[in-house]
DNA sequence: TTGTAGGCGTTATCAA
DNA sequence: TTGATAACGCCTACAA
């Protein structure tokens, strides 16, 4: 496995390396018939540039790095999916690395990517970590980080973000517009800053429509399913189950509807559920679970293309781009008794 | 953004660049105190050693490509992150690419991971690609290659596969014991070779119990939910539906039941169902999936081990890996009617 | 134990 | 339009 490389093309030519490094990089200063010549040996001969090599003459690699605090859900998958859409079309390589919800971990990635010469990084930070002040003074640096979810609004470097608030808002309006007059929301890890934003939307509906309090309740669940059965089984204990569940996410959703029903009730009619970042899932399960979509591809693009700025200029002002999603309704959160 | 050098260092303390190498790479022929200066004032300094040159001095990246034809489902997640584990162990870095199931962007990554100086890569091939003798001949001009999947028996290099066959025989089995006696196999797409053994698996439980060709059908589904529910509808269209599916994968089962649900029949009370490459949703959906869990841990271990003894040595001789896997029996193909 | 110098495969600058 | 040569940042003989 020997590499050709430019010298070997440009002995058999008797022309100069800089001569083939011109007919691979489009520049105009070379005759058609010599780049030709050059070209079509260099293939004849197995020849390729060497992109490490390239990297260390040009200070830069065309490799971006990417972290995300895990990919077993699929909603980091298709966000990384989409960003190496928008990526290698630019002529970038992705480097994605996972973080497995681990702070150390996620440093150690962030550092790897930062050294190994990628000309920037997006990333989406784990729950309750300590990294950040590193990662901004990278940022303030120089280095191009653009940052995506589970981020403070106030942390100064460009972001892309679910506007969590307001669609867990719409989300809890629904379920009161439907009839439900208990209704409790479970959590995220409270630590987590969209934990707080989908709290935050919740009590503002709760607040809006005048919910007394003790008719709705704020659990902390987590983000898994089983997190959401531990707690359906708390509940049940304490026969303290409200008429509506409005969950952080779809997997504690479905983790609580599966420990309802194994306990004989019925979702919706005896209680009714809504989640969040809809799966593909939410249309699997019986009843159809409703929840909030959020815009992934959008995401990712703009997140990619707000990295790309900064990479091309890094004097670009900082910006937060603010996504909006879209509220599907299913079986799950519709009050038949409304009619 | 300016990188600290090996230079810089060596200038500071006005030593040679190659003693502050040496420091770096854990060398004996350097004072310890020396080193230990060095150290400390390097990392003061704010200097790591720059990867890309290391790579390119060195002629090897420590770079390892991994692709796999998508990551929306967990099994392939679950397999990057379990190769990531093993290969950043033994420091190296993993590239991950997914092909998205197009064999042409596949063929694309790959040539990207080969160019870009990785030292090996795992390769989990897409559906009907004409790519292997691509593949093969780096792998025999000495380029360390190893398969996951979805690969022929007869290729000739190091691979890891699961025992389709055996597997899909003992669910199959799982099916008749339970007393069902019409039994019809949800196939993925026929030209995909997990699909083929599959269904292999699944014919010779039917020969070994003799059920007669009326009482046993194969059905090209496919690997979606959706394909599941295609089906089905089908099925139901034509008033043929068997008292038991056993199905290519878990998306397909549960596409599959939550059509006959909604179709007013139970499960199990009157289809049974049994999966395959277990889901996290098997357990949360109602009833229970039935399925074959493969270890997923093991397999991508066994596959970086399996690239990791090539790239040491490229006359290690090609190695298969078969893994075998367990039956998750749960509500979906229980016959009550049994006891 | 340390330093010097050449090389890894490119690109870029300057001359020709 | 071409070629020679110095970077890029590191490692590694070999010499001291």
């Amino acid at each position: 496995m020997k590499h050709v490389t430019i010298k070997d093309v440009a002995k058999r030519l008797n022309v100069s390396v800089s001569s083939v490094s011109r007919a691979f990089n489009n520049k105009y200063d070379i005759k058609k018939e010599t780049k030709e010549l050059i070209l079509s040996t260099a293939k004849e001969m197995g020849y390729y540039p060497n992109p490490i090599a390239k990297k260390l003459s040009q200070n830069k690699s065309l490799n971006i790095g990417v972290v995300v605090p895990e990919f077993i859900n699929e909603y980091y998958s298709e966000i990384v999916i989409a960003l190496q859409d928008v990526l290698i079309s630019k002529g970038y390589q992705v480097l994605v690395m996972q973080s497995d919800e681990k702070p150390e971990l996620e440093l150690k990635n962030v550092e790897t990517l930062i050294h190994s010469m990628t000309d920037g990084l997006i990333i989406a930070p784990t729950v309750g970590n300590n990294n950040m002040s590193y990662y901004l003074e990278q940022h303030n640096a120089g280095y191009p980080i653009v940052f995506l979810n589970r981020i403070d609004d106030s942390v100064a470097a460009s972001k892309v973000i679910f506007n969590n608030v307001k669609w867990s808002f719409f989300a809890t309006e629904h379920l009161i517009r439907q009839g439900y007059k208990k209704i409790y929301h479970l959590s995220g890890y409270k630590n987590l800053s969209v934990s707080k934003e989908r709290i935050e939307g919740f009590k503002k509906a709760m607040f809006k429509h005048n919910v007394v309090k003790e008719n709705y309740k704020i659990i902390e669940a987590g983000l898994l399913a089983e997190e959401g059965m531990e707690i359906i089984e708390d509940l049940i204990y304490n026969h303290d189950l409200p008429d509506a569940f409005f969950c952080v996410n779809d997997m504690v959703a479905m983790g609580a509807m599966k420990k309802l029903r194994d306990n004989g009730y019925s979702v919706p009619d005896d209680i009714a559920f809504i989640g969040f970042t809809e799966t593909r899932m939410a249309e699997l399960v019986t009843p159809q679970l409703s929840s909030v979509k959020q815009p992934t591809f959008k995401m990712a693009k703009a997140a990619a293309e707000l990295l790309l700025k900064r990479i091309e200029n890094a004097n670009e002002p900082i910006e937060t781009v603010v996504m909006n999603g879209e509220l599907n309704i299913r079986e799950s959160s519709i009050n038949k008794a409304l009619d």
